[in-house]
DNA sequence: TGAAATTGAGTGATTGCTCACTTATAAAAT
DNA sequence: ATTTTATAAGTGAGCAATCACTCAATTTCA
């Protein structure tokens, strides 16, 4: 790795970790220069701002994760294995770097809507897989952003309360369970 | 209403709107008075802080729900009936004062950690009812706060993409399909 | 008339960002 | 090899702007 590279990985991984610990608008660009060992003029010869800096740690995270997903589901046949397969994925995604997904989930809400048109998404790649297996008569046909909310919130539901710390261990531990309990929303039958 | 009361509520209302449409940390003062039409200044007759007035709102829904949440499910037997009232109560809660709810949903991972202890809680009440039914035979002994996660994910999830504007109608509309999938994650069977 | 409510200019502290300058690295010239 | 030149990387004091909060003066109203 390059010098350069290295500092703005360095840069990154600073601003990554505070954060997800104070939040992005409490977090100073000072901290993040002291906490990557380099000055603050240094933050501006790799990125034009503060926010551009929280959106890209973002948007790396949210395209990486929407192909991952995508290239894992697409050998799947059914849509029982493709559920399996996306969630081990993104269980697996968020195991092998907590920091980052941490950061994803918690700050969704103010980065969400700077998404280019277009641009990969992890909700897309599930809203698709439902919509097919609806239409293949799978699943009951039902209100397909409904059902892909609920199903999704099975796994980020849980997500979320280890990032709060209300239990440990791997997320991958529970990907059985998950993909069980995500079936059996979509499988819901109507009445 | 009084005089007093009024500015009050006027003031925790433009807080509010704002908060929800711009954040906490990226809304003014200044833009808090004016959207109640009252001096800046006013703002600290009723408020110590801008902090304070937002943790404030987030703690007295909070709790509200949780009460409400409570007494809802106490009368109801069985675990499928308590998650329906349970369910039933949220989304009215949701429905009634959305922009308020939305508040709450979107801020949590501020404010969760500042909520005291012992005080009432919407997912301590959820997980109890879990754990009773647990204990009950009436679904598999699982780890209590990852089931829970996910089943509240299932409505939480919903709601949130409500909020992001993914799709449209009452939360309450949905109750009944939410109380299946919800029933559908608790009772998975183990393998 | 006196207490309560409201005002808004003023204050001190903070913050993101700039920029003139230094240091490190590499390439070119002698 | 050594010096010169060029470029890239890094620095940190300082600036302009913002913001939460204060308080002396003013208005409201019982």
């Amino acid at each position: 790795m390059g010098k350069a590279e290295d500092t703005k990985a360095r840069l990154e991984r600073a601003a990554l970790t505070l954060f997800v610990a104070r939040g992005v608008a409490e977090t100073t660009t000072k901290e993040i220069a002291m906490a990557a060992s380099v000055a603050e003029g240094t933050i501006y010869r790799y990125f034009p701002s503060k926010e551009q800096l929280a959106l890209d740690l973002f948007l790396h995270h949210h395209q990486g994760l929407a192909e991952a997903l995508a290239e894992a589901q697409r050998p799947a046949k059914g849509l029982r294995a493709k559920i399996e397969t996306i969630v081990r994925c993104y269980c697996e995604w968020a195991d092998r770097d907590w920091t980052l997904f941490a950061y994803h989930l918690l700050n969704q809400h103010s980065f969400l809507i700077q998404v280019p048109d277009g641009a990969p998404n992890p909700v897309t790649v599930v809203r698709d897989v439902i919509s097919q297996a609806m239409k293949a008569g799978e699943i009951p046909r039902r209100n397909v952003d409904l059902v892909a909310a609920s199903a999704i919130g099975v796994v980020m539901q849980a997500a979320t309360y280890k990032v709060y710390g209300r239990f440990t261990g791997a997320l991958s531990d529970h990907v059985r369970f998950f993909a069980d309990a995500a079936w059996a929303v979509l499988a819901v039958k109507e009445k």
